[in-house]
DNA sequence: ATTACCGTGCAGAATAAATGCATGATTGAC
DNA sequence: GTCAATCATGCATTTATTCTGCACGGTAAT
């Protein structure tokens, strides 16, 4: 209802360059080019400058995305509160959440939601958490799920979005099957110290989690090994190279040579699942719905792990 | 900004029918129709209800066009703090008033605004106050000139209106030059008490404040004749037919046979000529300039027609 | 029953917008 | 200093959207 080119600009304000906001948007390099100086041609304002080969927004352009947040709330609850008093629901509905989220929650959220609503139409897209809150400003996607970072860019304050938390996912250790501990079914990080382990790059968004679970009961692991897909992590463990975290939600989907243990003791890492959306949007009856069926499906799987895999 | 879409179903919101709404935003039937429609279809609400030969709004339709107005107001609002932040001006402007204020304020604005800003496309559309407030929700025009009627359903608390008073237009008696009193430069209503009076038809804008008039002395005047333009008045006075009240801005210009009094005693009759502008735009820079230009206009021609005619 | 009014559907026209490629300008690397 | 990479933009073409004008069907008033 707010005018496209307004979204653009203000993804522009997110990621700075016209072929990034062509990536987030949908559209190609051109038609932003063209949308923006349509924009400030309507609008009788300079928006943006050139800066080198690039583009900068001027400070009027910097005011006008700052000022426009509130305005999309303002359309999100409107429309939100509408849905709710006409009791209905919207046509389309865009989810995005990084990958185990997708594989998990989204898509039996997607299948639940085309059954129940037969002529909604949704879209899920996989991405990481921090494209997820772009794609969101781009109107690409309504709902997000995303694994809670302290370290991002988007508290829980911004003006942009709103937050809920879905879960807390707890970590679980795997470790090979013929392990001397692979007959417990618990343990603690102090009893895998020495082992070797298997973590994600410095720097990604799990290692920060694997390395404060270890720092709060004063161990230094060892790094082995670098893994980026839980498939890989598992397989890694399952060939014997050591030991490593795998959160409740992610399957082992029945791995040759690999035990998960739940973790007891001082420290019990969890991930934070939040779902996203944009701000005044929370109230529509169809991501309450959603947030619902996540909520449902989620403690689902949680539960059943524990009888397949523990 | 706010897709037209919306700004339409507003406009239908105010008149009812599908006809007048195109009459009004200026599009055909069958564009208002296919939009509203269009609208639903998006939103994925019902919005109107077949009812009878016409349209009606739903409970849905009716919460969201008044859901609307601070939607539309804050982007007015974002816009104008925008300009004045980084002083610029629209590339458009739209005008509109009923005919004196359209002939006498908002021509001479028009054009000072032309020399002044001569990329700016200004555009005046004479039109009854009733019909300027549907124009600016319309969204044809940005700034309306009329005559403050308490009987008009627009009050000052209007969620989709800012008012300002531009000035207290005083209503003068014109009278026959050969009549007694024609020598004298201010006469009182009780000394034209028993003479016949032109007016205009009951019911009109001008015809409560006519009666206002006489109610504050006392007198119940003798109506002879109805006449809607001033031009028409003050020949019928120059015909003898009879004595009559004008505004001070609407000019003689030298016509035969009248002469312009000016009233005093207890019962002073004025028309307060109000600008509205849509809320939140009333800080727009150029809003800003054209009020303060209306307003030195006004005075100038107040003081003028004190010498020209009495 | 007739007439006037109102909204809608459809074919075609007009307008607006997006794409793909080529270009110019700028930065950083070697 | 040259070369390659990155970025935005202009233009011709295609595509999509939107509007118009007219004809039609239903509803209310005379």
């Amino acid at each position: 209802m707010i005018d496209a080119r307004l979204i653009t600009l203000r993804v522009f304000a997110r990621c700075g360059t016209v072929g990034a906001t062509a990536e987030l948007t949908g559209y190609s390099p051109s038609a932003v080019s063209a949308q923006l100086r349509e924009l400030q041609r309507v609008l009788g304002m300079q928006l943006l400058t050139k800066d080198g080969r690039g583009l900068r927004l001027t400070a009027t352009g910097r005011f006008l995305v700052a000022g426009s947040d509130p305005l999309i709330a303002q359309w999100e609850s409107l429309r939100a509160a509408a849905m709710e008093a006409g009791d209905q629901v919207q046509a389309h509905l865009g989810l995005g959440g990084f990958s185990s989220a997708a594989a998990h929650l989204l898509a039996p959220l997607a299948a639940t939601l085309r059954s129940t609503h037969p002529s909604l139409e949704v879209q899920v897209l996989e991405a990481e958490p921090a494209r997820c809150f772009d794609l969101l400003i781009a109107e690409r996607i309504d709902l997000a799920v995303i694994v809670a970072m302290q370290s991002d860019s988007y508290g829980e304050d911004d003006p942009r979005f709103e937050q809920r938390v879905l879960l807390d996912d707890p970590l679980d250790v795997i470790i090979p099957g013929d392990h001397p501990l692979a007959s417990r079914e618990t343990a603690t990080l102090e009893e895998l110290a020495s082992e070797p382990w298997i973590t994600e790059a410095a720097g990604s968004a799990y290692h920060s989690l694997f390395t404060a679970a270890f720092t709060a009961v004063g161990v230094t692991p060892r790094i082995a090994h670098e893994a980026v897909e839980w498939e890989t992590h598992i397989a890694f463990v399952g060939a014997g190279l050591g030991v490593g975290l795998l959160p409740r939600l992610a399957p082992l989907h029945g791995a040759e040579n690999v035990v998960r243990l739940r973790l007891t003791g001082r420290a019990k890492p969890t991930r934070r699942i939040v779902a996203a959306v944009r701000r005044g949007s929370i109230a529509s009856p169809l991501i309450q719905e959603s947030l619902r069926i996540l909520q449902v499906n989620a403690n689902r799987i949680l539960t059943a792990r524990l009888e397949e895999d523990l």
